[in-house]
DNA sequence: CGCACACCTGACCAAGGAGGTCAGGAAAGT
DNA sequence: ACTTTCCTGACCTCCTTGGTCAGGTGTGCG
């Protein structure tokens, strides 16, 4: 029930492409630099967007990263997904495949629920909204209160 | 983002002392059997669980573990953290202690929502809950829609 | 008392993931 | 050609996961 290191880092090179707009290839040493990320480790996350579709990239002088989609059809959720893998899986096996038994046997409604408000927020969220500031309700209404604030 | 079989088994093991009530104490065998988890992982799992105070046990013929409170006193949340820590920390820190900057600023909100979100769920289920069956109305809402049991 | 029973505890272990670093190769521009 | 920047695989250390093993310790019973 963490979030890596990976999956931050990706987000915030994401984010900061978004920002970027379509002033041309970023390259990753301006992301690296921007976001506090070690050069090389990040180069290997952008390379894993790269296979799944989100980002672009080319080489050379004047190449660099960009989106490969409009900043407000990319989600937080698709960020985390290619760089963690799925989301919420108990035991590495998606929650809907597990049988439980005898007592625990609403177990599974419980891992599916939180799947759910887990995608309620992460798919919600796009990097459009990251860069404006201006996030959806969903999360508006779950950090307003000060108890969201501390630690538990 | 995922969920250790080491908190699935705490939770199931957890609902079967649950299920029994105050029939006695429960031996660690028979959770074993009864839940299908190798009986000596379960044991040590069973002695984070009583060092939280989420459980007691007594040792020789007739001993056996039983929860320390009122089965609907019990939430998920609080054994999910006695085995796996803290929940939705980022690269092992509170969201809240984080300084995100520059495009990344307004991430910090997005990660203390998915906290939130989290623990909507899994503070309100109780052990109770779990063994009845009626389970609270977030839940309800949440695994009601078709899409929520299927992967992505 | 003595003994069986069941929990308690620490050591250990193999495999894999987290969080990187290093070295070189391959396209793109000038 | 030559530089720049991405691309790729190999490698590294440390920690976690998901266990197993061996023995110690408290409890109740005959």
């Amino acid at each position: 029930m963490r979030v890596s290191a990976k999956a931050d880092y990706a987000v915030r090179a994401a984010a900061e492409l978004a920002a970027a707009g379509d002033e041309g290839p970023v390259k990753g040493e301006r992301l690296a630099e921007a976001q506090d990320i070690p050069l090389q480790f990040l180069e290997h996350i952008l390379l894993e967007l790269k296979h799944h579709g989100i980002v672009r990239a080319r080489r050379g002088a004047k190449g660099g990263y960009w989106l490969a989609r409009p900043a407000d059809e990319v989600t937080v959720a698709e960020i985390v997904r290619a760089v963690e893998g799925p989301i919420a899986h108990v035991q590495s096996t998606p929650p809907e495949d597990i049988e439980y038994r005898g007592s625990a046997e609403h177990l599974q409604a419980v891992w599916i629920a939180v799947r759910a408000s887990l995608r309620n927020v992460l798919e919600e969220v796009t990097l459009a909204d990251l860069v404006s500031g201006e996030l959806p309700d969903i999360v508006g209404d779950l950090t307003s209160s000060k108890d969201a604030w501390v630690a538990r």
